[in-house]
DNA sequence: AGTCCACAGGAAGGGCAGGCGA
DNA sequence: TCGCCTGCCCTTCCTGTGGACT
């Protein structure tokens, strides 16, 4: 039986003893430890500062796009687009919400905007999760599936059309929708005031996929990008301005040094520029410089900061992975293993074809029926995707076209995944 | 120049789970 | 309950491909 105290909000068993010495709680250690951070949320990256450094030019452009709907009137679609960590969604929340402000300001109530991921699995990743969601942002409850999509679509017009409304709807992360479904949702949106009586829709779309625009359809090209703005990745002194801006507010006096600064600066300079990697470093660094009970953090935290990143963000995607990925990854690690002492050349590369034969192998050992080599081709091409291997289509002459694939996780970091399935398969 | 290999990758469709409305 | 809809995972079938070999 669990009793939760009312009073003091403990869970506790009728068969346990209750914690009354606070110096026997687990926790004590933890509690009184010295910490670094004096704000832990300004260092995380979706943090919105008041002021964002080095995007002056590209927030300006988006200010001067949407100011025509302070005067009622819809704004001209947005396409945005930049690498990684180049501070595309995080201007569009900050001009957004000054937008919002602006408009109560001058006592208008009709400006609604939409934010919408559409790397979201089961969220918005597909035609009718997109519309459903949208939908629900509307306040409608809207299942899971089961609806047709037109009926979907017929749905959120009326919806939209119900209230004299300028609607600013956000699709973060657009290329990957496209990739899924193709660009008819685009047309239809971009399209959207043609049929609309009462309201009004303006579209920004946001990529890191820089070919993006180029695979669009004409007509949806000319529709999404009336206007485009292009982030550039920063350099290493603009990281630097960015990482001290946060730290000042997100450190104790005296816990960072520029020094720290600088180095986290200087290894997301050298990732393309990418300033969610520095504030994800330097704030990792923070939290093993605390656990190690350090009042500053030293050079040596933010190794370990950049080591164990890495590690988590690997061990991470390969959990979340289907079985059957889970076995092509163990085959390709096995197989790097095997062929580090190759006999000749051809020897050391790992080919689709070992890969299936193996994959058979293992699945064979568990009792799993394997799956297809058709599908083990894109189950290679996903974990591809995923930056967890390189799989490049060679040709070997009359010997066929291939995919050669490399491995690109650090020996420590291969370890800890063929332990972690080893807990499960017999490899 | 033609042949051949070992796949890559597109298209179509089956089976399943889950939700809705009649 | 049943028919219809969805997304998802998968198979089957097929055509295309690049370069070594003949």
């Amino acid at each position: 039986m669990i009793y939760i105290h009312k009073e003091k909000n403990e869970i506790f068993s009728e068969h346990t003893t209750q914690v009354k010495d606070s110096e026997m709680n687990i926790f004590s250690r933890y509690a009184e430890q010295k910490t670094v951070f004096r704000d832990k949320n300004v260092l995380q990256s979706s943090f919105i500062p008041e002021k964002i450094e080095h995007r002056d030019a590209e927030i300006d452009q988006l200010v001067a796009i949407l100011a025509p709907i302070l005067k009622g009137y819809a704004s001209s679609n947005i396409f945005i687009y930049g690498p990684c960590g180049t501070g595309k969604t995080i201007s569009t929340k900050y001009v957004v919400n000054h937008l919002n402000n602006a408009v109560i300001d001058i006592g208008l109530s009709n400006l609604r905007t939409i934010y919408i991921n559409a790397k979201m699995k089961k969220v918005a990743d597909t035609e009718y999760r997109l519309f459903a969601q949208l939908l629900r942002e509307f306040g409608c409850s809207i299942p899971d599936s089961g609806l047709p999509t037109n009926a979907i679509y017929r749905r959120f017009f009326e919806e939209i059309d119900k209230q004299n409304q300028n609607i600013i709807i956000i699709i973060d992360e657009i290329d990957t929708l496209f990739k899924k479904i193709g660009d008819d949702f685009l047309y239809n949106l971009t399209r959207m005031n043609n049929e609309l009586e009462k309201s009004r829709v303006s579209i920004i779309g946001i990529t890191n996929d820089l070919s993006f625009r180029e695979s669009l359809d004409q007509r949806v090209k000319s529709s999404l990008s009336e206007e485009e703005i292009l982030f550039k990745p920063y350099n290493a002194l603009q990281l630097r301005d960015i990482l001290t801006n946060r730290a000042e507010s997100g450190f104790i006096d005296g816990s960072v040094d520029g020094l720290i600064l600088n180095k986290c600066a200087a290894i997301a300079a050298q990732e393309h520029g990418d300033a969610r990697r520095a504030l994800d470093l330097l704030r990792v660094s923070g939290e093993i410089a605390e656990r190690l009970n350090s009042e500053k953090i030293g050079e040596l935290h933010v190794d370990m900061a950049k080591e164990k990143i890495e590690l988590d963000r690997v061990t991470e995607t390969v959990r979340n992975q289907p079985a059957h990925s889970k076995l092509v990854l163990v085959s390709i690690i096995r197989l790097s293993e095997v062929k580090k002492q190759p006999k000749s050349w051809s020897d050391s590369r790992i080919l689709t074809g070992d890969v299936f034969e193996l994959y058979k192998d293992i699945c064979a050992k568990n009792n799993i029926s394997p799956l297809t080599q058709r599908r083990i081709s894109d189950l290679i091409g996903e974990l591809d995707m995923l930056g967890i291997i390189t799989a490049n289509v060679i040709s070997k002459g009359r010997y066929g076209r291939t995919r050669e694939i490399h491995i690109t996780l650090e020996s420590r970091v291969k370890e800890n995944v063929l332990r972690m399935l080893k807990e499960k398969y017999s490899i």
